[in-house]
DNA sequence: TTATTTTAAGACAAAATACTCTTAAATAGG
DNA sequence: CCTATTTAAGAGTATTTTGTCTTAAAATAA
């Protein structure tokens, strides 16, 4: 698995709220219309806005949203904020001295394999996302179509 | 984590058997060369035997080789015998139906980067491999240098 | 103030992954 | 045949990841 469960969820819920305007949003609604864990989405959240890409209001008609960080930010940061940066910086063999001195059998290949990975997610930022995503109808959840507005 | 901790040990003894010849090489040695639990790497070779890609021998002088079959196989078929098909096949986002008529934010740059991922991998056959190898000193344990002859 | 709504935090449980240990089966050599 | 060596198989343990539940804290509104 190239994401962990956890950050599959919060990278869908980031794309949910890079739709909105800047209300907050109740994470109660995300669970619900991604069909993830409320509970297990309130702890990966809570990750996000301790990165400072996410900010959450307590209370009655409170919620969280993308901070002004998070709107200019990539998905690579949202993951990196969940993951941790492991994926775009270990050997793929596991091997810790591996680098252009002495490197793994796939250490070179790699390299250039992880740029692909970190270019996808960095290829453009929330913003642009969502208003590409206005455009292109993309699903973020199994069911359901996603509505962009 | 791209590859399983299975399979990234499953790899690393693959490409030791890689620089042996015909022989059949105890799982002890593998284990202490590459510094891998014994038993937990037995394990993932059976994998490997039990899809064709090694042969195994019991009793003294016995172990473990590379099949004929697996001294043509890429390092992908490797990766696929232990931590299934699922990384080349599946949404980046864990959505069932996406594709390219339904596709998630990431569908079209992730084929392209699972792609990516599976040429680095199925680039060269273990025979390639080794023969490299004896060329550039690869590693393939945390210490000491691998000895390709 | 009080009740309600929401996130925060932490304990807990379940499942998956990683790893260990024991016993069985096969083979070789004396 | 007997013993030693090696893989096979399966039970068992530990750790990490995933998911649940309960309580606290903050905010709103009546």
């Amino acid at each position: 698995m190239l994401l962990s469960k956890s950050c599959v969820y919060g990278l869908r819920a980031t794309l949910y709220l890079s739709a909105k305007q800047d209300e907050f949003i109740s994470i109660r609604e995300i669970s619900e219309e991604l069909d993830i864990s409320f509970h297990f989405l309130t702890k990966i959240l809570q990750q996000l806005t301790a990165n400072g890409l996410m900010e959450s209001y307590k209370g009655p008609n409170g919620g969280i949203r993308l901070s002004k960080l998070g709107r200019q930010a990539t998905l690579l940061n949202m993951v990196i904020a969940i993951d941790g940066p492991e994926l775009f910086t270990e050997c793929a063999l596991g091997l810790t001295g591996c680098g252009s001195e002495t490197p793994c059998p796939l250490h070179e290949s790699w390299v250039s394999t992880r740029e692909a990975i970190s270019s996808m997610l960095e290829g453009t930022t929330l913003e642009e996302i969502a208003k590409q995503g206005r455009i292109s109808k993309f699903r973020i959840s199994e069911e359901g179509i996603f509505n962009w507005n």
